[in-house]
DNA sequence: TCTGGGGTCCTAGGACCC
DNA sequence: TCTGGGGTCCTAGGACCC
């Protein structure tokens, strides 16, 4: 439970601001007003559970402040206290991220550099270094793992956090402090400084993390969301952009508490089925979307804006080149394969067309997507210019099927396809799965085209970076790993060359039979 | 001011099958 | 001869998020 008893009955605020670094800026905002007496032990559903007591579920959304920027002021002290913006910086560049200190000069996300060189000329510009912000990212996130392995990445700079199961008695000052230890733990390691939003859902951590930002810390308590929410823009909440914003304002629903009125046929009829019922349930405060701690891929892609509007075909094929070069490195990396091929393109006008193809096979061969990726771009009219051009697969799977080994494979040992939820689904292979047994395509390893190790399914290995596992499939040149831990979430899937030098075989075989050890531990 | 790059999800129409 | 409905897959476009 969340409640605090003495509060609930004495009707005080709930809200908790940040700590002592807050840096000088506008006022503190607090969650203001009077808070209901929580309600006590209200059971919502039955998906959370701890022993046999039921509670609500304490959400968190961390989200690092500014956060490219951020980095760049850590490395580079010379920029720090000035205005700094990270992004494109060629002449149809955007602002990935604006200090602080920029944005009070009208500089945001999403403007076109140009226009933020205007605004503030004397802030220091800078391309992205993703691989800094990736480490930085890396070393938060381990942080806040060590909170609840319950964590969903949503981008380089957020997460949510599931601490229900952790903390079933959770109460405002004990998620307060949980989180303020959290947070000085991430600056102190870091100098990053991270916002945090705190309640029964992620609606409510996500759009508090925003309010509390920069540097700060909102925790709603239970039973006050939807009367919170209320007063606030349909902005606010997460799924509400220009267009929606717009179609929402032109019928009179400004706020919050106008969508929350309506009835759900009309916010149906104005937004659509899937969208208006979603953003209705929200206005009510009502979200049940889970933490999903992984979540597989659904598409992989490559694009580049010309410099200047490009109408020949001879250049228009070296990207498609270039950037099916991009897209299959990832995809082999991953271990995945794709079935559709997309070719996208903005015109320049500025509208944006896709064209796609879906094969008989899945595959990561850069030469086939090519052919496809052409093909497609030939059927277009490129002569008014285009001014981006892109490339995708999607429809993914995690394991390629070489067109090498067609001749190769006899009957017995016929592929079987299957899809990446397969196996990333949390519960495959578990105590609950109907079907424990990997549904692994086979390919024959007995002939590999060179000495390396052959992997068999079912082998025992361990690796240096994720731990120990045991091998589910095998193809030329790679091997596919389930990962029991720990250093890997129980059930994670990777891919590696099979002459990864930190793959090494456990010796003898001694692994026991996998739904004896899978569990979900959490 | 003139709009990046990487994604996700939804809708809608048409083909096809039963 | 005229005409079903449901389900699935594919394609294209659009909204949205960071």
């Amino acid at each position: 439970m969340w409640c605090n008893r003495e509060q609930s009955e004495t009707h005080t605020s709930w809200s908790t601001r940040a700590g002592p670094r807050r840096p000088p800026g506008p006022s503190p905002r607090s969650c203001s007003g009077r808070a209901p007496a929580c309600h006590p032990a209200r059971p919502v559903g039955s998906r959370r559970q701890t022993g046999s007591v039921r509670s609500r579920p304490v959400i968190l959304h961390l989200d690092l402040d500014a956060f490219f920027t951020a980095v760049e002021q850590l490395h580079k002290p010379s920029l720090r206290g000035k205005p700094v913006v990270v992004g494109g910086v060629g002449g149809r560049g955007v602002v990935s991220t604006a200090s602080y200190e920029a944005r009070a000069f009208g500089v945001h996300s999403a403007m076109p550099t140009a226009e933020a060189r205007r605004r503030c000329p004397h802030a220091a510009y800078l391309s992205p270094r993703f691989e800094a912000y990736r480490d930085a990212s890396v070393r938060v996130m381990d942080l806040a793992r060590a909170v609840t392995p319950l964590l969903e990445q949503v981008s380089i700079d957020e997460a949510y956090l599931d601490l229900t199961p952790a903390h079933p008695d959770a109460t405002v000052e004990s998620v307060t402090a949980l989180v303020e230890d959290l947070r000085a733990g991430i600056h102190a390691a870091t100098g990053l400084t991270a916002s945090v939003g705190a309640g029964t859902s992620k609606l409510v951590a996500k759009i508090h993390s925003d309010l509390a930002k920069p540097d700060g810390l909102l925790v709603v308590p239970p039973g006050t969301e939807a009367e919170r929410l209320a007063p606030m823009s349909v902005r606010a909440i997460p799924g509400v952009g220009p267009a929606t914003a717009a179609r929402l304002t032109a019928h009179g629903v400004g706020t919050v508490g106008r969508l929350a009125a309506l009835d759900l046929g009309e916010a149906v009829a104005l937004l659509g089925k899937a969208h208006g019922t979603q953003l209705h349930a929200f206005a009510h405060g009502v979200d049940d979307r889970e933490v999903v701690t992984e979540r597989a891929a659904k598409s992989v892609s490559a694009e580049t804006t010309f410099p200047t509007d490009v109408t020949d075909r001879v250049t228009l094929g070296r990207h498609v080149r270039e950037l099916t070069a991009r897209v299959g490195r990832r995809l082999r990396a991953d271990g995945l394969s794709g079935r559709t091929v997309v070719l996208k393109v903005r015109r320049h006008d500025f509208s944006t067309l896709t064209r796609s193809t879906t094969l008989d096979q899945p595959t990561d061969d850069d030469a086939a997507v090519v052919r496809h990726a052409e093909r497609l771009l030939a059927g277009l009219d490129v002569s008014n210019g285009l001014r981006l051009i892109g490339v995708g697969v999607s429809g993914l799977s995690l394991y390629t099927q070489p067109d090498l080994l067609d001749g190769l494979l006899d009957e017995t040992l016929a592929p079987v396809r299957t899809t990446a939820e397969d196996f990333d689904r949390p519960d495959a292979g578990g105590a609950d799965d109907p079907d424990p047994s990997p549904d692994v395509e086979l390919v024959d390893t007995s002939g590999p085209p060179t000495g390396r190790p052959t992997w068999r399914p079912g082998q025992d290995v361990q690796h240096a970076e994720h731990g120990r596992g045991w091998v589910q499939g095998s193809g030329v040149g790679r091997v596919t790993v389930r990962f029991e831990g720990p250093g890997t979430p129980v059930g994670r899937v990777r891919t590696f060359a099979d002459d990864d030098p930190d793959l090494v075989a456990t010796d003898p075989p001694r692994w026991p039979a996998q739904d004896d050890h899978i569990t979900d531990d959490y």
